[in-house]
DNA sequence: CGTAGACTTGAAGCTCCTCAAGGACAGTGG
DNA sequence: CCACTGTCCTTGAGGAGCTTCAAGTCTACG
């Protein structure tokens, strides 16, 4: 299989978020039990909604999505995944949704029924599975209530770290600026959130006339006033 | 405060969904502990965004709504919870939602740190919280993907046990009817489904002009044609 | 029977989607 | 090195779907 590399880059930032908490032994466990540490390439698929949910994901390097398709071929992109989280802790015996690899992934394989027994290791699940359902609201009203305007802001945002959040930090220096490794594309940005490809395209390119970002490449994006784009996420 | 009493009809078909696995303990557990049961009337207010998240909450009888609101005013209900739910369960310090009463309730109050501190019942409260993943996931779709026929054709379906499912039991008999309380009024089925009231009112007109419900009271549906109303909902 | 709140309906307009064409870019082979 | 190709992205024109604004109607309840 071809590796497209779309670069590492600051994928990481895809799942901006409250930092794990101290060391919990979570690392501890997650070595020791009988699991797999597997490299995958970009666009990989990982698992199938419907497939018999036999084991846990645990994502170390790189991102995922996890979407969901109608039967007509519509597509909702329902999270994206970034480093040190979980992905595939269902409530029933089968996925609920697809995952596939956005970059270049290092993924831990756990197997459900071990996890499950390790009462130990469930406050780490439910950390987890806490601080998803918390970025699920947001998205809920991204989705529900923003416009397109909103929606690509707030999505932009996601890579600025320390920045648009309850104790924003401001600007730092002189430039308010930040470089931005998409690591999708407009296609999977656009059903990240909702619109279509050229609805995204179309704002992006209003952005940049307006001069709150740059594209230096397609996928990489200079947002040269933080501030400004922050203002048009609808949230402050 | 005036009891406004939209009655408890089947409020709990609410959060359809997968039953409870077999006892699990909880109930001794959440017995066990130093909590209130509360009642309450309908539309009150049980906590705030933003307020610090001592305890979590069980619905015993009756349906929440869990809802954000930006800044300007614009509302998205981002879960409606069922009897035998947690609510109110968050990653930090303060709750990422309001919470709301849409029906008379009793809930559990329990305290967050007992209730971390018992390893043995994180398994309860993980399951719990799984479930609540996989609605959003689908809820997602319904707010990124789908039309305004859809969402709402999708809403009704909530309310209809056992059907609109994988494994969907078909019509029982001659009609294939259900009477449905939405214990909700129109606004607050807008702001869950990311329309207007006036795009909900006039879905919910045309479903009657083509037959496939009958309105018995404002917040009484009946449900003509289930099968009908099924196909509407764009998942299958 | 009168009032208030909730719901419905209509008309107009805006946002976003659809469809279609063209441009940018990377990889390939001559 | 340059045309060729495929993929992804951008841009435009037109239209559908939903929202907004503004009445009007229904229902519950005193």
């Amino acid at each position: 299989m071809a590796y497209t590399d779309r670069g590492w880059g600051n994928a990481g930032a895809l799942a901006k978020g409250a930092p794990l908490e101290a060391d919990d032994g979570w690392q501890d466990f997650a070595r020791s039990q009988r699991v797999k540490t597997q490299r995958l390439a970009g666009h990989d698929a990982i698992f199938y909604e419907g497939d018999p949910a036999e084991r846990v994901y645990e994502l170390l390097e790189g991102a995922v999505m996890l979407f969901k398709l109608l039967p007509d071929g519509r597509r909702q992109l329902v999270e994206i995944v970034g480093p040190d989280s979980l992905f595939g802790v269902v409530a029933g015996k089968a996925f609920d949704c697809n995952a596939e690899t956005l970059t270049p992934c290092v993924v831990r394989i756990l197997d459900r029924r071990e996890l499950e027994n390790s009462a130990e290791f469930q406050g780490h699940v439910s950390r987890c599975l806490r601080r998803q359902i918390e970025r699920l609201h947001d998205h809920a009203v991204l989705l529900g209530r923003k416009s397109a305007f909103e929606r690509v802001a707030t999505f932009l945002m996601r890579f600025v770290p320390d920045r648009g959040v309850a104790d924003c930090a401001g600007p730092r220096g002189d430039k308010d600026e930040q470089v931005v490794e998409l690591t999708m594309t407009r296609q999977e940005i656009a059903d990240f959130l909702g619109l279509t490809i050229e609805t995204v395209s179309r704002v992006i390119s209003d952005l940049k006339r307006r001069g709150l970002i740059a594209i230096e490449k397609q996928d990489r994006i200079r947002i040269t006033d933080v501030c400004g784009v922050c203002h048009l996420t609808g949230t402050r």
